[in-house]
DNA sequence: GTCGATGCAAAGGCTTTGCACAGCC
DNA sequence: GGCTGTGCAAAGCCTTTGCATCGAC
């Protein structure tokens, strides 16, 4: 049998991370978090997209809930906001291994790659050191033509 | 007495290029790309900014021109999108010697510098071919705290 | 039981679009 | 003169918010 999903991991910080904050862990908050965890780390999910999964699995949340949790768990650093101009805001789980992670994204069909890369955090890391900024966070954007619509373009 | 601004350069590509794609040389896209050549190659302006801008030079241009305008010089190249989520969607000048810049962007205050790279090209050049992608353009985005707002965020 | 969270629907930005008129080529 | 571009206003996203109710602690 598949194992039962356990978001025992974030969701148990989850709690104390709430509550820290005078806040409370709810259904809603768990089942947004949970999906995220179910679909790993690869997954750039919409706010639209949040909502219609979780009504395939039958876990109902509002879409209004949906961008308020959203935005909670940005600001609490379990989720990372993407900064991909073609398509809107997404959102991705921020894990810590992924915290220096890029993406090359074709401009024409929309493929989406991840990538790492030490020498761009040092880059910004340098970069920030110059202008006395403390660095948060790093994303490399690479926009390109993947090898079918490169193709394509030729023509 | 001051050199009265030449937008000889890149507007003469201008109507060629509209030329080439079977679209007009209109007083508005002039008056658009004169205003991000004026200001230079650091700004970075929202299309409402844009919009308040020609205003105040007395060079009318309505809302939804702007709009239409920015997106058509981006399609062409010679402006270029930013990729801040803080503050919404904003265009620059796409110059040559701009391809390979970066953004340090303060994610409190908004206080937004600039810098270059060479590592970090290098990084997305390697990446965009190890994935057998065509590079078009690669931008670090690097959030961070700048001194002021780091300071005030220990409180 | 209190106070924060949710759902719904309405309001709010920002951006695009339909249409008649203007004006570039 | 034909056909593209403009301005205006209305429509369209996507996202946030007000308010009554619900429910976590």
């Amino acid at each position: 049998m598949p194992a039962p999903a356990t978001p025992a991991l974030a969701s148990g910080g989850l709690r104390s991370s709430l509550h820290d904050r005078g806040q409370r862990l709810t259904p809603q908050r768990q089942r947004v978090l949970g999906l995220f965890e179910r679909i790993g780390e690869g997954a750039h999910l919409s706010a639209e997209e949040v909502h219609q999964r979780l009504l395939r699995s039958d876990e109902r949340v509002s879409l209004a809930t949906v961008y308020r949790t959203l935005r909670l768990l940005s600001s609490m650093g379990l989720l990372q906001e993407l900064e991909l101009p073609e398509g809107g805001r997404r959102f991705e789980l921020a894990s810590a291994a992924h915290r220096d992670h890029h993406h090359l994204v074709c401009v024409r069909c929309g493929q989406t790659e991840e990538f790492e890369s030490a020498a761009v955090l040092e880059a910004g890391e340098l970069a920030a050191h110059q202008h006395g900024f403390r660095l948060l966070e790093c994303v490399l954007n690479v926009r390109a033509l993947c090898r079918c619509c490169s193709a394509a373009e030729q023509l």
